[in-house]
RNA sequence: GCGUCCUUAGCUCAGUGGUAGAGCGUCACAUUGACAUUGUGAAGGCCGGAGGUCCGAUCCCUCCAGGACGCACCA
């Protein structure tokens, strides 16, 4: 619009002696206040006690911060974490609660090693074996100190507060006390065992990955019908079988049938010589439930080393299996695909079987490929010699009766010792549980928990090595970097510590507020290691939050160059307006569409605010002004009364974690019922009125004000402390009673 | 295949068993001392479709369509 521009004043009159700045400067008031918290030491339970803030047998509320990886910088969706938590932790401690927010980094094993050696092939065109483990390590620890560095810059810059003096790393010296601890403890119980099974192997990262990170993505493929070739009686093997994957059939011991497909049901028991493109194969025709009848032939060829359900056929019939695939995704067959990487062994094969007549079907189809999800790898199922967590045996503890890992995390929530909330995280919770298989913990990388097991021919040692002992090597692996995490919610505490007080006050924690892409991953398994570690669930309730996405509803993510940094819009609009950006229209566990005309909004309610504050402080009576009438009871006041039921909606909507309604109301409420009204209203008394009136309106105004910015105060806790701080010097707002 | 969620104003999204709300956007008007980072007001929605329960459904149930996601032994 050409409007015409009005000539604003060049520079905002200056304020005049007594009074506040004509501009709320957010910058410096935020970084300022952060400090003033810091400096109080109220972030500290401890501290809030010994001032008598809070009293020594106050409540505890205790949650820890999901511990950012150390793999770079904060996004978006951490900010909006980081505020969904400090608007619970602020409200506790206001209400006079023994609040402690714990604060710590996770040194995210795969996440920050394939970083730093990303950087590294880049930068120095060098792999982490040219370096060798030590210095490679050196690196990756230089590289996450930075990262941390900037992740708690950015955590305080959003408000959040944190106890620091408790502070911990997920690779720190007591941490890792605990996951030693923890594995000795699993393992002595059976629940820890090393196996030879088929695992998840990434090509690309060069190690194995859990079930959970693998993700799947949908490609399109031929779906081959084919007969393995002829018999030595000339005939054709009797059964054509279909696969996706040609090049695994060098690995085929079986084929499987359903047990009641008359088709095959003659064939059953069987075994065959049959030479498959050069290769002999004995293949035994066997009768397994897992086989649908209506898929394809109906019959599947069994390769027992490289797929999950084969694997487990094979047990079911004591089949032998085959590798034909190597750790780099090479063919490992003699003759010509040896060497050959599968894709192009495949081709080779489609086309040999074309040849020799022995292809009945080609389709295309689509299909879901198993990727590793840091990496991109597409995963290659081997039989490795692995350590694993059982979630399936059966084991008793003292104080546990008989159960299993499984079973254990059905309980906990089952049982409602802790809430999932939104409630529909519950059933995908248990989904996930039903469908669980043991947990693979070893990897082949060298960042992380190296597996505190030693070896020494035949024997094993776990836990450390025999005292004195000679010629104990360490095994080469590192633990999955969520064996860590797991411990989080009491590692933090003091655990494995006998007698921690920090344990023993704070724990089970209050809240837990993480991603739901996590909530498998990280929440499931903090359930499994408080039950079998410290018959204990870790946390009363989990509130799950959604992902934050950009304008198109993408995640945001390095690749697309999407990423907004926090800290920049904080410098631009402030804290408190990214906050109430993120969490208004947030409803639990929803996504959010990340909206910067929102944040926009919310800096210009942080103004407004200081505008009203600025208003009413205008008005204040000069002391000794004349008027000598008693501060004037207006309880009854329907102003008063109001706020009054305001106060009791917003603290509902709080303990339910309704962030997003109290937001919007006290926004609401401050915007056009305070100022747009109340305030309004008042104006002509004083004005007008005698100093009696004067004072009265004052007040009034005075006094809906502070009470309003006491509740707003978890939500925008920067400018709520500063306006309070300005009527009440000496007070702070952070630690006032709700 | 199993499971979860979403579909409400132009856009982004809240919400409730009793004929709908916010922010942004749009339009009109106002405004020279708290605030143009403003105020007052307006336009704008058969709350995805079809059934059902109910005195009454956007909200509960069933089915359908479209979209997102999770899980799985899709050979």
């Amino acid at each position: 619009m050409a409007a015409e521009p009005r000539p604003r004043e060049k520079s905002p009159t200056p304020a005049a002696p007594g009074q506040m700045e004509p501009r709320y400067d957010i910058k410096s008031v935020e970084a300022c206040i952060y400090k003033k918290w810091e400096d109080s030491g109220f972030f500290n339970p401890d501290a809030c006690v010994r001032e008598g803030v809070t009293a020594r047998d106050a409540e505890p509320f205790s949650m820890v911060l999901p511990p950012p990886n150390v793999t770079g910088v904060l996004h978006i969706g951490h900010a909006f974490e980081d505020a969904l938590q400090d608007i619970a932790v602020r409200f506790a401690r206001m209400q006079g609660r023994r609040t402690l927010w714990v604060p710590g980094t996770d040194h995210a094993a795969i996440a920050t090693q394939s970083k730093v050696e990303k950087d590294l092939a880049k930068t120095e065109k060098k792999s982490r074996h040219d370096l060798g483990r030590e210095e490679f390590l050196r690196h990756v620890n230089k590289f996450a100190k930075a990262s941390h560095d900037t992740i708690v810059r950015q955590i305080k810059r959003m408000g959040a507060s944190l106890d620091w003096s408790r502070e911990a790393y997920t690779l720190d010296e007591k941490r890792s006390q605990g996951v030693r601890t923890a594995f000795q403890t699993m393992y002595d119980l059976g629940l820890i065992y090393r196996g030879n099974r088929i695992v998840n192997w990434d090509p690309k990262g060069q190690t194995v990955i859990s079930d959970d990170e693998v993700q799947h993505e949908e490609r399109r493929a031929k779906l081959y019908t084919f007969r393995y070739g002829r018999l030595a009686n000339g005939e054709l093997f009797p059964i054509p079988v279909a696969t996706t994957r040609l090049e695994t059939k060098f690995g085929d011991t079986a084929v499987a049938v359903h047990p009641t497909d008359e088709r095959y049901r003659k064939f059953v028991g069987k075994e065959y010589d049959v030479p498959f493109c050069g290769a002999p194969l004995h293949i035994k025709v066997v009768a397994d439930e897992s086989v649908d009848p209506a898929f394809g032939t109906g019959a599947v060829g069994v390769t027992p080393a490289h797929s999950m359900t084969d694997w487990e056929i094979a047990e079911r019939h004591g089949l032998p299996h085959v590798q034909v695939i190597n750790e780099y995704g090479k063919m490992t067959v003699p003759g010509p695909v040896n060497g050959k990487k599968t894709e192009e062994a495949r081709e080779w094969v489609a086309e040999e079987l074309r040849k020799q007549g022995l292809i009945e079907k080609e389709e295309e189809v689509v299909q879901n490929v198993s990727v590793a999800e840091r990496t991109g790898g597409i995963i290659e199922p081997l039989p490795k010699l692995q350590w694993f967590v059982a979630v399936n045996k059966p084991f008793k503890r003292g104080f546990l009766r008989r159960t299993t890992l499984k079973q254990l995390m059905r309980d906990a929530v089952a049982s409602g010792r802790v809430r999932i909330g939104p409630e529909r995280f519950e059933k995908i919770y248990f989904h996930w549980i039903d469908n669980l298989r043991d947990w693979c913990i070893s990897r082949q990388i060298w960042f992380g928990h190296r597996v505190p097991v030693w070896y020494k021919g035949e024997q094993v040692s776990v836990g450390a090595p025999p005292a004195g002992a000679e010629g104990w090597e360490q095994d080469p692996d590192t633990l999955d970097t969520w064996f860590s995490s797991a411990l989080w919610p009491f590692s933090t505490l003091g655990w494995p510590e006998k007698n921690s007080p920090d344990l023993a006050t704070y724990f089970p924690n209050t809240l837990m507020a993480p991603g739901y892409e996590i909530l498998f991953l990280w929440v499931a398994r903090m359930i499994l290691m408080s039950g079998v570690l410290l018959d204990s669930v870790p946390f009363r309730t989990v509130l799950i939050h959604g992902i934050v996405r950009d304008a198109k509803g993408q995640k945001f993510s390095k690749s697309l160059g999407n990423g907004i940094d926090p800290l920049e819009l904080a410098d631009t609009y402030g804290a408190d307006a990214l906050r109430m950006g993120l969490i208004v229209g947030a409803a639990p566990g929803n996504d959010v569409k990340f909206d910067e005309q929102r944040v926009k909004g919310y800096r210009n309610f942080s103004t407004k605010i200081w505008n009203i504050a600025r208003f009413i402080q205008m008005n204040k009576p000069a002391a000794g002004g004349g008027d000598t009438s008693p501060r004037p009871d207006f309880s009854g006041r329907a102003e008063v009364k109001e706020l009054a039921a305001l106060k009791k909606e917003v603290s509902a909507h709080l303990e339910a974690f309704e962030f997003h309604l109290a937001a919007e109301k006290l926004y609401h409420y401050i915007w056009h019922t305070l100022a747009d009204k109340i305030v309004e209203e008042q104006k002509a008394a004083l004005r007008d009125g005698t100093p009696a009136e004067k004072s009265a309106s004052y007040a009034l105004l005075e006094s809906l004000l502070l009470d309003s910015l006491k509740m707003l105060h978890p939500f925008m806790p920067f400018v709520t402390e500063e306006v309070y701080g300005i009527f009440r010097p000496g007070k702070m707002l952070m630690v006032e009673a709700w």
